[in-house]
DNA sequence: TGCTTATTGTGATATTTATCACAGGCATAA
DNA sequence: TTATGCCTGTGATAAATATCACAATAAGCA
């Protein structure tokens, strides 16, 4: 693994770029850039959450653990901060981050973070940026899962990778229909049944992992009507 | 209604503390306090969003209000900012916010709120903590609803009416059946009858919209298992 | 006061969803 | 190869929930 010099990264965030090249340089000495490989996981519910963690490429699950009730809450794409109201509203991490694909992931150092935010006002400014857009995010999604009924939450949730991960039509669920159930709030069976459906009926075509859109505006109004 | 003198302002938010005097005056000089009764709107979903809300006392819900969906997100007691969200990351409310008792709003000038982020990172630090906090908040609510059935949301927004907003075990429910239905995702049917079930049991008292927690520790085991 | 409207409780029924059961597919490792 | 462990699809059934229907009460208001 190259050495990591964050002043001529590529995949700066938004806040990173209003950094000074000294500054960058703070960020620089208390960063560990680390690649996961799918399945291994970045975030770990209950750990002390001393790091920021920053997706610089990759796609990840963020998911609530618990023994009895696991539960993905959505899926997350690179560039992206991840965890951060874990970072500064609790200790702990109060939720898990998996790999889907190869991640490549730079946890910075909180107190080097708290200092910019302290300090470069412009920086403070698109953290919030992003917190105010990622919990209006959360916000919609949790809306939706609570009043659409399972095709509709399926649909949803294809509509979400064709749209928001990979934006083009045809693709490869990165999760199981068990997993893919369980983004939507439902069973591996209901899933499996609805996506099934929805192939029989010619909106997409369904052949393992692979889906393709097939009427988009059909799948969009079976999404948003029930 | 009197003149409004942020420095001298009881209530003042975390983040507002950090504010120097003169600060404080920039901040008054862009302040509107608006008092409103139960029932009135005091965020509207879908207008432009250009004042930063801060809820100084009183109750509120904050709800999606679409014709066809409406949704009870949650309750909101002062002091407490509302709608920080919807100000950064989006040009318009994403929700309503209505008044369930008398409430005392100020409604803060969004240009002077910004300038105090990018000029005082205390001020910035501040209101990143009281929006991870929230942002946590809703994730935990999100996650119960999606995973708990009817008997236990409902034993949720029971207890989160005597831990979180009146903070004792005898009170009056701010809503009717139809809302707390909303609120715990159901329908006012259910609603009532698991206050009639919960209340044969022994496990709280109904009268009317008047509340009492007889057995806190199996209204907490229903909450958590069911 | 009487009228109108909102709120509430409760039973019966229909709908939706989860659970259970089972079989085939597909990969990995012994 | 066989064995093992996931993942998947699909039908049958059970459980949870919404919807409908109706009555009673409470609350607002002219």
């Amino acid at each position: 693994m190259g050495k990591i010099i964050c002043k001529q990264c590529d995949f700066k965030s938004a806040a990173a770029r209003t950094l000074s090249e000294m500054e960058l340089d703070g960020l620089e000495s208390g960063c560990a850039k680390t690649n996961f490989k799918p399945g291994e996981i970045i975030i770990k519910q209950n750990a002390l959450s001393t790091n920021v963690a920053y997706l610089k490429s990759g796609l990840a699950k963020v998911h609530f653990s618990d023994p009895m009730k696991e539960r993905i809450m959505r899926i997350v794409k690179a560039p992206t901060y991840v965890g951060l109201p874990s970072n500064f509203g609790n200790k702990v991490n109060q939720f898990s981050v998996t790999a889907l694909e190869n991640c490549s992931v730079c946890f910075l150092d909180l107190a080097a973070f708290k200092k910019f935010i302290f300090e470069n006002g412009d920086f403070a400014y698109n953290i919030i940026l992003e917190m105010s857009k990622n919990e209006l995010k959360n916000f919609h999604n949790c809306l939706n899962n609570s009043q659409k009924q399972t095709t509709g939450r399926i649909a949803d949730a294809v509509l979400f990778f064709y749209k928001e991960i990979y934006e083009r039509p045809a693709f490869t669920l990165p999760i199981s229909r068990h997993d893919l159930g369980n983004l939507a709030g439902t069973t591996r069976e209901n899933a499996s049944r609805v996506l099934t459906q929805l192939h029989n009926e010619g909106i997409i075509r369904i052949s393992g992992k692979k889906v393709a859109i097939l009427n988009e505006k059909l799948l969009q109004q079976i999404s948003e009507k029930g």
